[in-house]
DNA sequence: CTGTATCCGGATCGATACTG
DNA sequence: CAGTATCGATCCGGATACAG
């Protein structure tokens, strides 16, 4: 991006960050994403030029270092001490966006692999039963699809494809019910109830299920107007 | 901007910020600019057009108010609760660039004519001398030039070219002493004491000068590096 | 003088195809 | 898997023109 030529802190960082795709990207990369394909599922949509173009715009202004995997080879993009502190920024923004611009959310922009990404990011580990859960997920509505959820120690996955598993829980609903819960403007237990959220599987997991997830980073922001 | 059609409230919240100048111009109205005319000031070098074009997008996702001043028929561009919100974002942004990348600053990054707008808006009334003080600015270095600040009640003003008032207080100085000074990098007395800075004027009035201004928003952020 | 609209060359974006 | 290359569409920047 080209310089404002002002001094303004304002402008410095705006150059770096209020770029297309930058917010999204380092919003994924404090979430914990490290691959190039991590980032691609978790800003979905982006053309890969760019979000090569992004990466390597931010590394030269010392937001992230790009690191060769030691077995693979594959790059990994580590967030600097200066990347970890836009923490703050990127939170801000998404709390002004759950507070005032978070209600008119069409039907199709409610996407399910990314829902299914950020649910796999966010899974209390403390509270998984010590034996692998796998979770599948059908949505209706505007977009549909099955998705998995490996809930295990260490590290959870989310699966586009059928991985094989055997499933423990299945989970039904409408996409929009399964955001409007994951973002907080809605109660799973009442989406339950009133049949908009259906789950199977064995009474405990079915009871456990909720606990297992922390829901989106900005469930607890209240929504104005 | 396009959508990027994803949910997330970072998303939703960049589709509306995370575009060129409009940080900047968010800024500007938050430190009180108004009209057209005050904004083009305040966001210098932006083309008029774009300008307008990102003043409607403001006004259309329901940041901004457009309304007519009642004598002059003027355009008037109001902060509605949601775009006053923006202030923790703007803020945190400002932070995160004085803290990460202000200090690779060039010389001729450093406006003069944005500096004196930056300073007239923040003035400490209370501490004003009841009558009106004129200030003229004196910058040498990579970008040179007379301004003036009129200091008075309820409003100070800000001059690009000579008001025509006798000046009470002249201020000579290197366009970057003066802004490190205002952006909290460096001390005024200081700079005063080694002649980076100087002032003429009536004793009182120099002495008071350093308490007329609350100096830069983010002058209270410590650096990094 | 203030605010807006239009036009145009160049930069950026988005989509697709290609490579190691 | 992790990028490159290419190319048409769109956006930006600068200039100019225009209306109140």
């Amino acid at each position: 991006m080209k310089s404002y030529g002002q001094f303004c802190p304002v402008a410095k960082a705006s150059e770096i960050l209020a770029e297309r795709w930058t917010p999204l990207i380092v919003r994924e990369l404090l979430m914990g994403s490290r691959k190039f394909s991590e980032l691609e599922i978790g800003v979905p949509n982006i053309p890969r030029s760019l979000l090569t173009q992004r990466l390597r715009a931010l590394e030269s202004v010392g937001v992230l270092e790009r690191k060769a995997d030691g077995n693979s080879k594959r790059a990994e993009y580590h967030l600097t001490a200066a990347g970890m502190d836009l923490n703050q920024v990127i939170r801000g923004l998404g709390e002004w966006g759950q507070k005032w611009v978070n209600h008119d959310i069409g039907q199709d922009e409610v996407d399910p692999a990314l829902l299914v990404w950020d649910m796999h990011r966010r899974v209390e580990m403390d509270l998984l039963p010590p034996d692998r859960v796998v979770v599948q997920m059908t949505f209706s509505g505007a977009r549909t699809g099955d998705y998995w959820l490996i809930l295990e120690h260490p590290e959870p996955s989310a699966c586009m494809q059928d991985p094989g598993f055997d499933v423990d829980v299945f989970v039904v609903a409408d996409t929009v019910a399964i955001h409007k819960v994951w973002m907080g403007m809605a109660s799973l237990d009442e989406y339950v109830e009133e049949g908009r959220i259906e789950l199977f599987g064995p009474t405990s997991y079915v009871n456990a299920f909720p606990t297992w997830f922390k829901f989106s980073v900005f469930a607890g922001v209240e929504m104005n107007h």
